[in-house]
DNA sequence: TAGATTGTTAATCGATTAACAATC
DNA sequence: TAGATTGTTAATCGATTAACAATC
């Protein structure tokens, strides 16, 4: 793809929805030891055309070789890049509760070169607890941590009433992007960015999957 | 819509995966006692153009009336309908991890009608255990339970390496959907609906949304 | 070189929006 | 009845696939 200089690029949403995809397999073929891949071969991994999947990734440049196919290395790392990944810990969670705990131990953010920087939660008993190497601290820090320490992302998993709230003060603060796990669509001023992780959404999709199949 | 009698009606996947939106947004005004909507609000407050609304949900009915709007309960229960959203409990969860227990605790869970029946590990130390009124039973026995209690959506929240080989055994038993919050496709055959969560695809995605408006 | 496979344009398909007659 | 708002068809837009020249 030739870029002119100054003029925009958008990125179709279809193609952002795939990326994290072709990351997350591209991870899993590092980890087998495989070195090369084609459109056509990867295409059949992640679920998508070969012609489709090349003209995805000729949105951010020529990453393949005629003859060849796609080196799997350069591939993630470039799409690493793309994305946004640092080694760098710029995200916090709020809400030590189950699910933050779960997304603290996850092994998969690691994996995939996500670090968390600090936890928060309101309640005094959590607080200073080590969870998997990361300190809880008192909600009510939060807002100095976010600027002292140059934080950009935050992962919300406190309750519904709290979650708005809470995005607010972080925005302020100068967080530039919410992963929200509420059940609320959280409101943010234009420059920060949400991703709504509704989960029962995921149940309800499923639920009429399967009635749907039946008939 | 007029439907004829005999022909295959296919719901376009854009629409599918936009009516659980519809569905936590009904059940939230439910709550608030707001009696009737229009496409045009409804519309604003899920996110999408009012026709793209009216059409989405004439797939499955005429659920309007001119001149007046949607009436929000009958709406509500026509699409717990068609999503299969049924009081009668034919769901387990398996893997009472921090996730699992975060799940088994969803009071957004049980708000939208879904009710699980029981819960599974491997663990002796967790086997036994009550969490939110859900019994936590052996693994071993999860074959039978599925048989005799006429389970079809089972939710996976164990380990990566240990999705599949659970997929398979649960769905020998029966089960004709699943739920998995682990990192793999699961491979399920042919009349079985998987549906992947994928959470480290949401943070990936919201990465790049922060980066890409950092130009 | 010959074979393989990319990058990219053009053609097709599906999804969204515009428009309005039907009707409560 | 007059006003409001649906259900639905036709027009537009965006995304996917097909095809192939470029090239490693």
């Amino acid at each position: 793809m030739i870029r002119k200089e100054g003029e925009e690029i958008v990125i179709p949403t279809a193609v952002i929805k795939r990326l994290p995809k072709y990351h997350r397999h591209l991870s899993k073929l590092i980890r087998k030891g495989v070195e090369k891949i084609s459109s056509k071969d990867f295409g059949q991994i992640v679920g998508v055309s070969a012609p489709q999947l090349r003209q995805d990734l000729n949105h951010f440049g020529n990453f393949g070789q005629q003859g060849y196919g796609y080196n799997i290395e350069k591939l993630y790392n470039e799409l690493s890049k793309v994305m946004g990944i640092e080694k760098k810990s710029n995200m916090v969670l709020v809400g030590v509760g189950n699910l933050g705990q779960a997304l603290i131990n996850s092994t998969d953010f690691k994996r995939r070169g996500f670090y968390l920087s600090a936890a928060f939660d309101i309640n005094p008993r959590l607080v200073g607890m080590m969870i998997n190497g990361i300190k809880v601290r008192d909600i009510e820090t939060i807002e100095n941590y976010i600027r002292e320490n140059d934080i950009n992302i935050a992962i919300i998993t406190v309750p519904e009433e709290a979650a708005q709230k809470l995005a607010d003060r972080m925005i302020d603060a100068g967080v530039k992007g919410i992963w929200n796990f509420a059940p609320v669509d959280l409101k943010v001023p234009k420059g920060v960015s949400v991703e709504n992780e509704h989960l029962t959404e995921g149940l309800l999709r499923l639920s009429f999957k399967v009635k749907d199949d039946k008939k």
